[in-house]
DNA sequence: CATGGATGCTTAAAGGCATCAAGTATTTGG
DNA sequence: CCAAATACTTGATGCCTTTAAGCATCCATG
């Protein structure tokens, strides 16, 4: 592992004048993004199932912490409004939100957790174990760094329509 | 930004001495790496469709770098030898996979990529623009040292059974 | 050698996710 | 007032996923 970062440190000085090719370091941190992501997506998944509720209707229930329109969730989730139809009749169906149609706009209904909605969402992120375990393996100011770095990345990923 | 990495070198001392309550740091990088999994993973899926593949298609095809039996495909891809039929049938119908049975066994059957398979499963590799973005965000040096943090990362997230 | 138990793969059924096209309310702007 | 836009739902189709069951092949033990 220290050699790793060794190597990474030649690898990166090797390169560092005017970067003129794809940078080794680059590709291989693309390879280990794409693994840790989908572990950790895992996780999230295995988490989800222990409440008998798939990832994303797990991540649809994240999203309500204050009532919010059908539309609203097909827009964070990235997906068709017909979609989120179905998405909420089962989370509807096993009492973890509500809709409540918009008082101002008829046509709208905004989704609204129930309180064992909220403790089921709570419950799955205290639970996520594999990322809990991952993230004890660093110091605290690792995580920091880690943070600041990962922070850097977001504005490049979250733009995407 | 820079703000933001006083902030919690900040916190990061306040908690330090036995660290008893779960770490601020902790639980807002826990949030981040659930954001930037997200978006990471819908770059890959977008980009894998536009070649005409589900995000798993992609994964398995990019697992297929030599012959593998259809169990080692499930167990890589952490779900069900029965679905690993399905993927398989579809990636073979596309001409991107061939399945050429065992000689030694012959229930196995290994999966192959053809020419064509290993092409699509390059470029969609390098055509992940939002990801390629992101990481151009960072320094060489940055990218060493946000491997060398994931890398240490990965032993907590992987032996998830 | 024979056979019973593993092992590798496939099939079928059932449920959820995803997109598209079409349909119903309701709002809004000319 | 009426046409277009908007919010949501429904139905069709296809893929993913799991479970249970089935077939072929291997292997270990008697």
């Amino acid at each position: 592992m220290i050699e790793d970062l060794k190597l990474f440190s030649r690898l990166a000085g090797m390169t560092a004048p005017t970067d003129p090719a794809p940078s080794a370091v680059k590709s291989r941190l693309l390879d280990l993004m794409v693994a840790l992501g989908t572990a950790h997506w895992q996780d999230y998944a295995a988490t989800a199932a222990q409440h008998g509720l798939t990832s994303v209707q797990a991540r649809l229930l994240a999203q309500v912490t204050a009532p919010v329109p059908m539309r609203g969730l097909a827009e964070q989730l990235g997906c068709d409004a017909s979609n989120v139809t179905g998405i909420v009749d089962r989370l509807q169906a096993r009492g973890l939100v509500v809709r409540e149609s918009d008082e101002r706009d008829r046509r709208v209904k905004n989704v609204v957790a129930t309180d064992e909605g909220l403790a089921t969402i709570q419950r799955i992120r205290a639970e996520m174990q594999a990322t809990h375990t991952a993230l004890d393996a660093l110091t605290e100011d690792e995580r920091v760094t880690l943070y600041a770095l990962l922070e850097r990345l977001r504005p490049g990923l979250e733009n995407r329509d």
